[in-house]
DNA sequence: AGCACA
């Protein structure tokens, strides 16, 4: 026998085999170009095609093994070598003898999608960022990710085909925005087909893999690193030292999150001292300040990665600022200090108050979501609205009653500990760890906005397109409870995140009905 | 351009 010692695995002293393997396709090659392609040699039985994570290799088999041979031996002789589209296409005999599950990859519609994100590393696009995007279309009951030779794949489990057809149909080939990665990445581009599978076998909730539908899953402790999106690689590293101050950042802000919302959420874990909120790159951002450190560490906890409206609306990612005290300027709705004389102000009441005018700077910046040393300074001078007045309400929407309702919550001071239920008109939904999907498992939250691509750059005022599915319309009074809505969430991790965050978001021009349209909830804020 | 959904 021919030795094998020291032999590669990929030459053409492989033992001849009726499968060939193929590559360098054009990815959107067919099944019907390599039968054409093999028809001259013999018979095509099975064919597998857009295989490996560029989906540009793929498998023919032969009827017999003569034919297989006499292709091969065809193409290794021949000047004019094999070629689809234009591109030459290298053979060889595949090192096994029969394909199996030929038909099925990426053609039969199925409720699970294979996801291959081109463009980056495994940890570049976390779990909940693919959570994020496709929840856009429905339900995700599952995801998991993995890696391959080539790349970083995913798949994405969805209650049905339908729904993950429109996922796939709205999503292939499209790209994740850029906020949603780190910044040293750069096109990403989604490669979807349909997987064999309908039921994935979600083991523990971990960076790796979730199991939406399943409170009791056990939690890899890699899971639990709070982290959240903002890339911070396996090592640990990054670890940002524990702080009375919380830097909030706000994910899917579809709702406004206003002073005064965020008051009565960070309240339930201790006072809240002071907050201040600002923009970065057309992000929100706010600073919540306790006068400990313990008490923001246990709000953090609780808080991380929970949204403060049902259905995945606004969710929460914390860190630690850098800073312990913050320097409130003026009372106005960008910032507050609420040890101040006046702590129960509505906005519409509210002073000018120049608590500490000589004091006044501060040095605060962040940047994608990490706080930046001495970058541009940013002054909590909360000027946006000259005068302290509260933004104008949008004409033409009826019934737009800025915060009213939260205030009469907020003034009530902890309504609820962390533990208990959450007052019904609470912003905040949420709280406690493991707390989550409360209720049965088989109910899934109704999809939000099916159809609409969280990677599109469709402006907001799609909620108009969908109106049984509004967010508006979803709730009749004040945002109802996270708990009880059938979203999961995991402890320091992505609850539901279902809506969309649009790469040109801008709260400004947000939530509207259209003229005429249903009004909002009373209890849930709008920006004006 | 090198073997098929962890």
């Amino acid at each position: 026998m021919a030795s094998t010692a020291g032999q590669p695995q990929f030459r053409y002293t492989q033992p001849p085999s009726k499968v060939l393997h193929l590559r360098n396709l054009p990815w959107e090659c067919t099944e019907e170009e390599l039968i054409e392609l093999g028809k001259p040699f013999g018979k095509i039985i099975n064919t597998k095609v857009n295989v490996g994570a560029n989906r540009n290799q793929a498998f023919v088999e032969f009827a017999d093994l003569n034919q297989a041979i006499s292709m091969v031996s065809y193409y290794a002789s021949s000047s004019e070598p094999a070629q689809v589209r234009g591109k030459t296409v290298y053979l060889q005999y595949s090192n096994r003898q029969e394909i199996v599950n030929s038909k099925n990859t990426g053609d039969v519609a199925s409720n699970v999608l294979l996801v291959t994100i081109e463009g980056v590393e495994a940890g570049d696009v976390s779990i909940d960022v693919l959570h994020l995007v496709f929840s856009a279309f429905g339900f995700v009951h599952k995801i998991a990710t993995f890696e391959k030779s080539a790349g970083f794949q995913a798949l994405v489990q969805f209650s049905d085909p339908n729904t993950a057809t429109s996922a796939k149909n709205a999503l292939d080939g499209r790209s994740i925005p850029r906020y949603l990665l780190p910044e040293h990445v750069g096109l990403c581009s989604l490669r979807i087909t349909f997987s064999a599978h309908n039921d994935l076998n979600v083991k523990f909730q971990s960076h790796r893999s979730r199991d939406y539908t399943n409170p009791y899953l056990p939690v890899a402790p890699s899971a639990i690193d709070g982290t959240g999106q903002f890339g911070i690689g396996p090592d640990g590293k990054r670890r940002e030292p524990e702080s009375n101050v919380l830097l909030a950042s706000i994910e899917n802000m579809q709702y406004a999150v206003t002073l005064d919302v965020l008051r009565s959420v960070f309240t339930a874990f201790g006072t809240v001292q002071k907050i201040a909120i600002f923009e970065k790159n057309a992000g929100f951002q706010a600073l919540i300040q306790y006068p400990d450190v313990a008490t923001a560490v246990t709000a953090k906890e609780a808080l991380e990665g929970h949204c403060i409206y049902d259905g995945g609306f606004c969710k929460l990612h914390l860190s630690y600022s850098r800073h312990t005290d913050l320097n409130v300027k003026v009372n106005n709705d960008r910032s507050r200090d609420y040890t101040s004389p006046n702590p129960g102000l509505l906005p519409n009441q509210l002073s000018i108050l120049g608590q500490q005018p000589s004091a006044f700077q501060t040095t605060v910046s962040a940047v994608g979501g990490m706080q930046v040393p001495q970058s541009s300074s940013l002054v909590y001078s909360g000027n946006n609205y000259a005068g302290g007045a509260l933004p104008p309400v949008q004409d033409g929407v009826a019934g737009v009653q800025p915060v009213q309702d939260w205030q009469l919550n907020q003034l009530s001071p902890h309504p609820q500990g962390p533990n208990g239920n959450v007052h019904s008109s609470l912003p905040f939904l949420g709280f406690a760890r493991n707390q989550m999907y409360m209720t049965t498992a088989a109910t899934p939250p109704p999809p939000v906005f099916p159809g609409q691509s969280p990677l599109s750059l469709a402006p907001y005022t799609s909620h108009t397109t969908f109106p049984g599915l509004s967010p508006m319309q979803n709730h009749s009074g004040p945002p109802s409870s996270y708990i009880g809505s059938g979203i999961t969430s995991l402890a320091g991790q992505g609850p539901y995140l279902g809506a969309s965050p649009m790469p040109s978001y801008n709260h400004q021009q947000m939530p509207m009905p259209a003229g005429g349209g249903v009004p909002p909830p009373s209890g849930v804020p709008y920006y004006t």
